[in-house]
DNA sequence: CTTGCTCCTACAGTGACTGTAGGATGCACA
DNA sequence: TGTGCATCCTACAGTCACTGTAGGAGCAAG
């Protein structure tokens, strides 16, 4: 084993942790302000300077949010993983209720796909005082299928 | 035929309009605000007077909210409900667009639930220090599909 | 020393509403 | 005529997760 007397410090300028995760400068500082990146140290001139364990935690909350878990959420299971010897039964739950309401949202959104495209194959390209579309929306009576307010 | 001289007015008080068509009061003043409804008439001491064409009009604009049409989309459909005699064929297109919307969307919702799913059942219900739903949302390369950014 | 890139704060805007405060109106009933 | 109460009014702040802008300061290379 080699003797190191210091690890490299890796410090990074906000740009560079912008690259390095793929977050934008502005969704870094916002990420600050709402408390899920810790406050980095600064430079004389007032610059952030991140270390290895700010980007491995922006890592993590960009991988969260590109699988659609929401902030409150991702603070909650940033809190966790600072808890190793907890149950991560908590943990399962928050996934599994995310994996629930996206399949909620996949069935709302496939009734959607349903009633549209029924609507647009009844068009017959006309004008627009014969659009079948148009019936359809001036009146929900003309819909094949229940969709009660099927928005997200 | 009878011969009628006046036919019933049917005026509405913004309750009674929203009673008649389900969307909230300060929802159709919040349509008035932004254009989507006309401004109706007032009584004498400033309330709102709705016909039965404004509760025709909300009704449209409900049912296509309802169908997840943007409130652009919304102006740009009454508008051209306006003119009759006009080819339907932007009316076509405007629901054509939608519905590929909505299918892009489910298309990366399907791939967000792949991914879910497998994260959930990968779970081992111990400690939070060995939870693979953490160690998945630490690194992307713990993932089997590729979802970059799944955000709606 | 200048050029040009990076970074700073503070605040407004997005979409489609929802919620609240504080007051005015209108109608039925005594 | 009074009074009580449901309904309605305006104006504005808050929601979510950012994005965009203005106006300036820091910093390294040439
Ligand atoms: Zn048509
Ligand atoms: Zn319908
Ligand atoms: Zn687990
Ligand atoms: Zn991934």
């Amino acid at each position: 084993m080699s003797v190191k007397t210091a690890k490299p410090a890796k410090d990074l300028a906000i740009g560079d942790l912008a690259r390095a995760t793929g977050v934008k400068i502005t969704t870094i500082r916002f990420y600050e302000s709402i408390g899920l990146m810790p406050e980095p140290a600064r430079t004389e001139g007032g610059r952030r300077v991140y270390s290895e364990a700010h980007r491995r935690r922006l890592n993590f909350v960009r991988h969260a949010r590109d699988l659609g878990f929401e902030v409150d959420a991702i603070r909650e299971l940033l809190t966790l993983s600072d808890h190793p010897e907890q149950s991560c039964a908590r943990v399962d739950a928050l996934a599994s209720q995310h994996l629930a309401d996206v399949e909620e949202r996949i069935a709302r959104l496939e009734l959607l796909r349903t009633e549209l495209t029924r609507m647009v194959k009844a068009c017959r390209h006309g004008r627009v005082g014969d659009c079948r579309i148009l019936d359809t929306l001036a009146d929900h009576a003309h819909c094949a299928t229940e969709h009660g307010a099927v928005r997200d």
